[in-house]
DNA sequence: CGATCGGTTGAGAGAGATCAACGCAGGTGG
DNA sequence: CCACCTGCGTTGATCTCTCTCAACCGATCG
């Protein structure tokens, strides 16, 4: 089945995601984005900042303890941000899409790695200057601040999930969470494309590869779910919610 | 259940509590608070909006889903965020110490409340004013941004351990996290106070109240801990150190 | 065609949850 | 002063959900 629009930009044959060939004004994925909060001049000097980079997939955007020279907003595709244990335990922090902004580190230094899922897209903007830029511009930095917190009450959520609530509990709300968000991000489609792996949702999760695994199988024998290439097709949403108890 | 045993009293501003007596260029906390981000002239302005109050233990500063009216920056005592679920769940973000700020709400509603732990003591600063403070003033916005990232970034490393760790290794990383905090404080003790109880515990890391006692109970018997009154004393912290696992 | 990777499934084990009893301190009221 | 209650903590016995270990399948690739 040819499914409807396949990731999360348009991918119309004018090319106009993203922001490789327009102007920040014209990007697909401002709105949503940190950039939505700037003046059309903001966005001018912004855009005179963006260098626009690809990765393919299994690429590193920026590993754990790199230093820290830039920011980015990601137009296109999918990352995986995690951390690593010396142990070799492995703990998936998030997962980002289009319109995310991404590398905002504590003291110059990432505590994270990214590594695409898909093809990427992204606008890179040089640490130095983009903070020169928020200095000068309040509105930026309230947005950028409005997005931290976002994050922040999000990872609080998430650790409800990790210290309060079962497998099954754990997986609904993943698939749940994962559809609210695209669509926000204005992908409607009852099909949940997935571009990360079983052991990627695992260490998101806090739980093992067969326990995903698992519950997976339980729900699409259950006929919560289809499975579909590359994803997965949402058949009871009501019933998937009451899984995830609130 | 959610009776609260004393709301926030009306402390009027003439009483002789809160940060009453010195000024905020004084104040004890201020170097390890937002409030240190500022010049005196800025510090002055702030001043002019504190309403300083006082809490009894077990009083709630402020309720999940109370509307947020205003901001808080802790000088004494301790303070517990927590949000319940519809189905009685608890979980317990974190604890809150002097110099801690909290208060900083989405949409103007918070998502968790806070219960004082003991006798506490704060600067109130209504929302409004205090918004158009941040607005006048970029460095104290920035101060803000730059405690709410380093806050997801304490939140991410709560993750990692409410999804991958042992119960043993939670409790040890909890003692040692405390301690830390304390120490950075301006407190040297070898004596952790704990003016939470076991179950508060239990629910910040994602555990039973029995897991919780059990393993301070190991932790005892192995020489690690001495029991004392109103908390622990850590006899090994290297050993501890050990097995909280980096 | 073997090798590797991602995913699935089964059997057994174990860490922590659950259920239950009990101890102790502080408060309250007779 | 004692009886009673409540909140907090501890300890024991048992259960169960998830992990661990292992085998296997299909797709992809050099």
């Amino acid at each position: 089945m040819a499914s409807t629009p396949d990731r999360l930009s348009g991918a119309g044959p004018s090319c106009a995601h993203g922001r490789q060939s327009g102007s920040c004004a014209e990007c697909t994925v401002r709105l949503i984005s940190v950039c939505g909060a700037l003046s059309l001049d903001e966005l001018t000097a912004l855009e005179r900042l963006n260098q626009p980079l690809v990765l393919p997939p299994r690429a590193t955007l920026f590993g754990q303890d790199d230093r820290a020279t830039a920011v980015y907003n990601v137009t296109k595709g999918a990352l995986r941000l995690s951390r690593l244990l010396p142990d070799g335990r492995r703990h998936v922090l998030g997962f980002v899409f289009s319109g995310d902004f991404l590398g905002l580190a504590l003291d110059d230094h990432f505590t994270m790695s990214a590594e695409a899922l898909t093809h990427v897209q992204a606008c890179r903007f040089d640490l130095k200057a983009f903070r020169s830029l928020t200095g000068a511009m309040p509105s930026l930095l309230g947005a950028l601040h409005a997005r931290t917190s976002h994050e922040l009450s999000l990872a609080q959520d998430h650790m409800l999930l990790l210290g309060r609530r079962t497998a099954e509990e754990r997986v609904a709300s993943f698939l749940l969470g994962l559809r609210e968000r695209y669509r926000r991000n204005g992908l409607t489609s009852a099909t949940l494309e997935l571009p990360m792996t079983r052991q990627d949702i695992a260490d998101h999760l806090g739980l093992t590869i067969e326990t995903v695994s698992r519950t997976f199988a339980r729900f699409t024998r259950e006929r919560l779910l289809l499975d579909v290439p590359s994803g997965v097709r949402v058949l009871a949403a009501d019933r998937l919610e009451r899984l995830a108890g609130c």
